[in-house]
This record gives C-alpha cells, sequence and structure tokens, in this order.
DNA sequence: GATGAATGAGCATTCATTCAT
DNA sequence: TATGAATGAATGCTCATTCAT
C-alpha cells in the first residue's frame, strides 16, 4: 500500500469522458455514437470507459445527471436592469444560448429516452421544475417592480417562457436563422409585457 | 403466384407501412426499432417491408414527407370568433393537440435526426415555414379586426407561438401534467393579445 | 402466405448444428471454441446459429438434452450370452466406448458445468439415473442365471460399474493407454463376477 | 520502497495464491475465474499474482504441481488392518474424500483441459501412475495376505479402484447423493474381495 | 516489492438487408 | 407479390496483461 496518488484524479478523468460523450453524442446522437469514438475523441482506450461508466447507457445517465447538476445552482439573472423591454429580451436570449451551446441536440436526446425511461423522466421533471422556479422568481421581481400587470398569471408565464425557448432550439436544430428566433422571442417577450405592463 | 394485385392495393400497403412504423417509432424509437417489430405488427414478413421502401432510413423519410403532406393541406383556424381570448386560447391548444396526438415523439425523433440529415433538414425548414405562413395569416386577420397592435411584429409572433407549442410538448414527454402546459399556453397567448390589443 | 416449403428443413439444420458444436466443443472446449469456428464448420454464417439457440449457453444446453435424449432409449444388451466373463467383459467395454466415441471430453465439460447450473445439474442426476436402472436390470437378469451370489447388492454394483466406466473415460483423456483401461476393466469384473457367484 | 523482504516470504505468498486460485477454480471454473477475482480474495492486486505467475496459464499449472506434488508423498495405508471388508472400504472411500475434499471440480478441470495441453497431460499420466504404484502396493499386500487369490489382475485392479473412485466423484459432482456412491464403492470391494480371497 | 489505471485484442450477439423459392 | 432463412458487418463489453509510480 504504498503508492498513494490519485484520487481526485478519477474525478477529473470522469469529467473529462462525459464531455467528450456528450461531444460525441450531440454530433452523432446517441445510438450511432460508437464507444470507441468517444475514446478516441479522448485518446483513450475503449476499456478505460469502462472503468468509469460500466456501459453506454450508464455514461448517458452520467451525462443527464451532470447536465442537470450544473444548470441547477445557475442563479443567474434573467432580466437585466435595464428599462427597454426588447433589448432586454435579446440579452436574456443570447445569456441562455451561450449558457447551452452545443447541448440542444443532447438535450432533445434526453427528452426523447426519457420517454421510454422513468428514472430519466422523472429527474427531467424535476430539474425543469428547479428551472421555472428560477424563472418564476425572475418574473415575480419584474412583477413587483410593476413591469408586469398583477393579474397576470405568472406561473403559467414562466412555463411558458422555458418552454418558449425550447421550441426555438427545435427551430434552430432544423435550420432556422437564429436570427428569426430570436426575433420571435423578443416579438413574443414584448408584446407580453406590453400586456403585462 | 398466389397474389391478386391491384394498382391502388400498392400505396394503400404503403400506407399501412408507414403507421404500422410510426407507431412502432413513437414507442421505441427510430433507432431502437427493430424492422422485424414492424413487420409483425402488421402481420408482414420483414422481406415485404423492402418492397415498399429500399432501406430503413427510407421509411423514415417516407413517414416524414407523410406527416409534412397531411399537415400541408391543413388550414384549419386558428382562432375561433369568439372575443373571449382565454377560452379561444384553450380551444385553439386542444385543436392542435388533437390533430398532433401521439407524434410528439416521432416529431422529436425527426428534429434530431435532422440535425444529421440535410434532406431532412430542409424538408423540415421547408414544412416548418409553412406552418409559419399559415400561423401569419391567422394572425393577420385577428390583427385586422384589430385585436393586436398594429406595432406587433406579426411574424415573430407566429414563429413564437408554434415554438411555444413545441416547447410544451417537450414539457408533456417528461411527464409535466397537460393541464399546466394549458396554462402556459393560455396565460402567455391572454398577456399576449392583451399587450398588443 | 403463398410459399410452404421448409417444415423439417429446421430440425435438420438444428441437428446439424448441434453436431458440429459438439465436435467444437469437444475439440477445443466450450469455453474456448468461438461461435464462428461452429459456424465455419458447418459453412454457415454465425448469424444462423442464431436462428436456431439463442446464446452460446442455450447452444450447450442444446447439446446436453441431445445427448441424453439419444442415450435414453438405448437398451443395448450389456452382457452378451456367453459364459466366458472376460471376453464379455471386454466385449460390453468395447460397445460402450463404440457408443460414446468422442464425447467423453465433451461429457466431462458438462459435468463441470452442472456444478454450477442446477437445471443442468439435475437433468444429468436424472438421466444418470435412467442409466443405472438400465445397468441394474442388466445385472438382476446376470443375477438370475445365477451368475451373480444372491447376496450381493446389485443396485451398489450397478452404479459402481458406470462409475468405473466414468473414472476409465478420465483415465483415457490423460493419456493412459486403452489396453490398460480394458485390462482394468476385465479384472474388476472378473474379480467382481467370481466373488458373486 | 515501503516493503520488506525476506526469501521465504516469496514462497509463502506463491502459496497463499495457489490456494485461493484453487478455491476460486473450484468454484467458477478455470475460464469463468478472473484474475482479479482471485486478487480480491487474497486481498492482494491483481498486478501482484504477476508478480508470481508470468500467466493465468501459468498459474494453473502452478496448481497442478502444486496438487500433484501434494499427492505424491501421500502413502496412506488404503487399507487397514480390519479383516471386516465392508467397514474396512467404507474407511477407504471416507479417508480419501477427506484428502480430496473440495478438489473434485478442480481435477476434472484439470483432467478436460489435459486433452488440449500435452504438457499438462505428461504431468497427469505420470502422477497417475504415481498414484497407481502406490494403490498397487497397498492391494499386493493385502494380497500376500491371502486376501486376494493369486490369479486375479492386482495391476488391472488398482487401475480400477482409482478410476471408481473417479467415477464417484463426477457423481458427487451431478448431485448424487454420497451415500449412494459408497454403497457402490462398498457393494464393489466387497464382491471383488470376496471373489478374490 | 506492490499497486491499480490503462490497454486492446477478442468475442458474443444483433439486425438491416438480400434472394431463392 | 410475398416470404423468411441466411448473411456478415457492426459494436458493446470483457479481461488477461502491462507498466509507471
Amino acid at each position: 500500500m504504498c503508492p498513494k496518488v490519485t484520487e481526485l484524479h478519477k474525478s477529473e478523468v470522469r469529467g473529462r469522458i462525459i464531455r467528450a460523450a456528450m461531444e460525441s453524442f450531440a454530433q452523432t446522437g446517441y445510438d450511432k455514437t460508437k464507444m470507441d469514438d468517444i475514446a478516441k475523441r479522448l485518446g483513450l482506450s475503449k476499456g478505460t470507459l469502462y472503468l468509469y461508466f460500466k456501459s453506454k447507457e450508464d455514461l448517458f445517465f452520467g451525462i443527464c445527471e451532470h447536465s442537470m447538476e450544473e444548470g441547477k445552482d445557475d442563479d443567474s439573472k434573467l432580466f437585466t436592469k435595464k428599462e427597454n423591454a426588447a433589448s432586454d429580451a435579446e440579452q436574456i436570449y443570447d445569456n441562455i444560448r451561450r449558457r447551452e451551446r452545443g447541448n440542444d441536440r443532447i438535450i432533445l436526446e434526453m427528452v426523447v429516452e426519457s420517454a421510454r425511461n422513468p428514472r430519466l423522466r422523472k429527474a427531467m421533471h424535476e430539474y425543469r421544475q428547479k428551472v421555472h422556479d428560477h424563472v418564476l422568481q425572475e418574473i415575480k421581481k419584474k412583477s413587483e417592480d410593476g413591469f408586469i400587470r398583477k393579474d397576470v398569471d405568472v406561473n403559467g408565464i414562466a412555463v411558458a417562457l422555458v418552454a418558449l425557448y425550447d421550441g426555438l432550439a427545435i427551430n434552430r436544430m432544423i435550420g432556422m436563422s437564429d436570427a428569426m428566433n430570436k426575433r420571435a422571442w423578443v416579438a413574443m417577450i414584448k408584446a407580453m409585457i406590453a400586456g403585462s405592463s
């Protein structure tokens, strides 16, 4: 029991594998990605992956957990302080996009997979709830500031905003220009704020 | 040389295959669905599928085309005549849902696949465009009726509404109650209409 | 449902596979035999094996069942009519050997495997019982003829004879000359008969 | 450079490894036993095994040699002094069983393996010869004492007795009660002695 | 000596596709 | 047309073995 080394090493490698797998899955899709692809991307051997994840599916779940874990403690402000709703909206859209960059595809894979996998579905549902709560708080602040009318269903709006963003992600995937997406986002938020203030 | 033939027989069988494949893909996902599953669902042999579609991928495109074809000549009115924006919104949501019932999953598969397949992506993009146009016309009518303020970006709103619906479809897939989804939809539309009128 | 053909074809191929697998397993041992080896031996593709047996293990059980089934209705006379116990014994040994030719190894594999597999163990135990019964009948006949003393435990002798044969099979596997084996067999039987008559 | 060393330490560890490997092989079979299993059983690391044995096969041969070595200088008397052949026989059976306890399976593995491995086959053959010689001496003593008729082929009987014991080991492995085995053993020996005296 | 992370050849199994009937 | 037996390329996973520490 002389050598001591690596303890954190393991979780670091785990992380690297997760990142590489995300890239691969995002690029090629879960099913079409070979374990070998992921290994090569890392300059590792296939066998090594199995030291950290007991199966391809397990690796996928590792990614899911990781993604959700990461988002969990994200308390970034959605709305900035500016009065200008339009530029505010644009800013928000860009912020979220920056955070999600490259994950659209894999998130959709997760959604699709969750249709088949209760464990995953539950996890995603819970996470989604958290996101809704977060957005809700942000909206409420705005609401208190008088930007949003008191009779608006803020809970519904929170859910809708998240859904709207997801829907635009789909647009992006099928090749719609992001300019158009942003325009849709801004138009909707402006209309909503106008109607709510 | 037992079988009888017709000319239409072919296209009828084709249709049955497409429907069975949609069910299978929706249930199990594209990759995990075996050609055999589809064949069995139809009481046909695997080989027969290949008389109608030259590959699994081809069958998938058949489905895509079919789905889009079907939606193409759907000029159902989005907005009813009622003044009440809320119930109107609910109605719309229910209408769309009824039409799409069961296709959520396969549409997501299509989206995901389109990330990899330019041909599919182009087709979906074009179809999406049509949907946007359709929604746009509906909105414009409302706009002319004075329900929506003239300064609202109706193009953006049209795109946003479609995206919103898609995003809610995702919510459904991860187990969110449809009551909540509908509430989000209604809240958003109410806020929007209020702000726009 | 026009073509009708092959019905017995299947069970014939199954048989051919079992025979080829027996040879392979006997030659290389269960674990070291590749499904591909078996396939090639038959001029078939690997995939085909899986049309008839759902796994390598299943194929092994197929062999076990087959072997036992085959032996089941074997009511060959052990003892001939001759008075000469010695040549009789030799004859018997040769007869059994001829029937078992080449199966020694695979039977040992079955025995070894049965240590781990209750299902197999039970099947082999039952089959062994049958063999014992068969031998017992034969001995009883001899006994009635006055060749064996009445106070001998024929049940025990029956079991012992079978065991003796198995033990000699082991000798053969480790390279002992069959002449020596036969000599042992004859010596034992002669001593036994002498002592029992 | 933490560890201490001795000269005997090595051969002691070697011995521990051999014992652990025997247990593992007996339990799981040679092929299905992982080097890791053996290492864990010892609280050692996989790598350490390779300091003592250059391969899994080498370890197996180590076991074989060890087993044979151990048996080599076993000059335990087979026959006790008692006149009563029956209880004598029982005694012998029990003695051998006690010595072999737990090795049945691994010995069969050795036999099976020897079909493929000339080196092992030769070693086992030689060892078997030794056992035969040992048994032969014992029998001869009995023979001189007048228990066995002079015209009996004691060489053959010696080989047969060993084979009989092996065959009964097979019975045990497939779940036959040891009571039955012992009964067979006794019946045969009684018949033989009766016939020989 | 001892360790255990890394390796990669090896293999069972799957499944889209073909084709003789 | 329809069939379904046959195919074989593709791939997830295992595990004996090595080697830097």
